[in-house]
DNA sequence: ACCTGAACACCGTTCAAGT
DNA sequence: ACCTGAACACCGTTCAAGT
């Protein structure tokens, strides 16, 4: 009566599992959440969204992760992954002016989180502990060590270093996440906030009104060489 | 067989209209969630618990402010309210020092949003647009404008120390807020991410493992006013 | 050990209906 | 004009049950 026989080999497409998902692990949960990340941006990357890209249900992801936080700390240390090269390459190479390995680093840094929406949210929680995250933290460490600077502004100079790259990825992610989607869109809306503020009375906003131009030039990467510049100039003033 | 009778007066506290709840506003919407903030986080800061603790549904808010991003701006913008009379105050003492007058604001202002667990989430979009927000701004230019610095410079300048502030209490809100209520955990968190960090590899992260004591020197306030000073630094090598 | 369905206790926003 | 109940389409996490 039953249909099973011995006598002949199953076909060796019948495997008797699943489909062809491949099996559940971290770093299967890490991808999966990354490729929303970038796809939709980081309030997208839901447990229940990156387990229905697995083929499965939400509690299966406990297996393998803590908790949606641990989940986007791991996301954030695959991001800082694209940095970690360039980091240890330019802290290595002894020939080159700390103020161009610094700015080089922070650059790359910078790119990198650009790459990934609004993933800089996830960043702003001191230096990132993650693998990725210490290689990087030990490339800047090396790199104003190098400079001649005593350990106290070292550490601190890297502290605020990475919060300064932090935040300016995330103040410019909210304009490139949200309100609108491409370039002209950005530009009426700081068409709108300039008119806005010129509109002020002049009586109580007179620096505001007369310095709207100069607020709104330049774009986010001159700011943050500036800010950067700033920076490296607080800096030097401690080297001996 | 009606029981109504027109011929003695209602009694005065019988007023036809529901108990004694106010009626809904912008401004109580918005102090019910300033509340819901100052007690448990900017999370609970939902539609349906404000409405809730208003005695109403979340989709009458809707009257009254356009959508939930909205409402977090005009909270925001009331924290600033508490800035406004120093920085004004501040920005109107001609005699101050302008680094001194800067180091003021930046204080008051970081102080403000300390005071108001994660609300700085919702500062890092740029330069606050309520009319706390552009007081405020008001000041910091008027500030920098009277040290004698050009309008570019100050006009960045503000921008950079605006999101500095804003970063560095977002950062401090996350170890008082996530985590741990009280000083004992905070603090055995922070061993145990020395002890973790002093357990590295030396041979890959020598810098690292030297300066986990300099990394973990300092308190938040310490490590402001450093990031403060090489900022102002910053900004001084643009006086004419 | 790993995976699952179902449930719990939540979200923001819309909309037709009421006053 | 303002307010409401109900609904829609979501959340993170837990837990008993399965393999």
């Amino acid at each position: 009566m039953t249909r099973r026989t011995t006598d002949i080999p199953a076909p060796p497409w019948r495997t008797g599992k699943r489909p062809v998902r491949q099996p559940l692990s971290q770093d299967a949960i890490v991808a999966a959440a990354l490729r929303l990340l970038d796809a939709e941006g980081l309030d997208a990357v839901s447990m229940r969204r990156v387990a229905q890209d697995l083929g499965t249900g939400p509690a299966s992801l406990y297996a393998h992760v803590a908790n949606k936080d641990e989940l986007i700390e791991l996301v954030l240390d695959e991001v800082l992954g694209e940095v970690v090269d360039e980091a240890e390459r330019v802290a290595a190479a002894s020939d080159l002016d700390w103020r161009d390995a610094v700015r080089t680093v922070t650059r790359t840094s910078r790119r990198a989180m650009q790459r990934h929406r609004d993933i800089a949210r996830a960043a702003m929680v001191g230096v990132p502990l993650g693998p990725n995250g210490l290689r990087v933290s030990e490339a800047y460490l090396g790199i104003l060590t190098g400079a001649g600077l005593p350990d106290q502004i070292v550490a601190w100079g890297v502290d605020r270093l990475s919060l300064y790259v932090t935040a300016d990825v995330l103040e410019g992610a909210f304009y490139r996440n949200r309100g609108f989607r491409n370039e002209s869109d950005a530009r009426r809306y700081w068409t709108q906030v300039g008119d806005y503020l010129r509109s002020l009375p002049p009586d109580r906003f007179p620096h505001t009104v007369r310095m709207v131009d100069a607020m709104m030039t330049g774009d986010s990467d001159e700011r943050f060489e500036h800010g950067l510049d700033m920076i490296l100039d607080g800096l030097a003033r401690h080297l001996p």
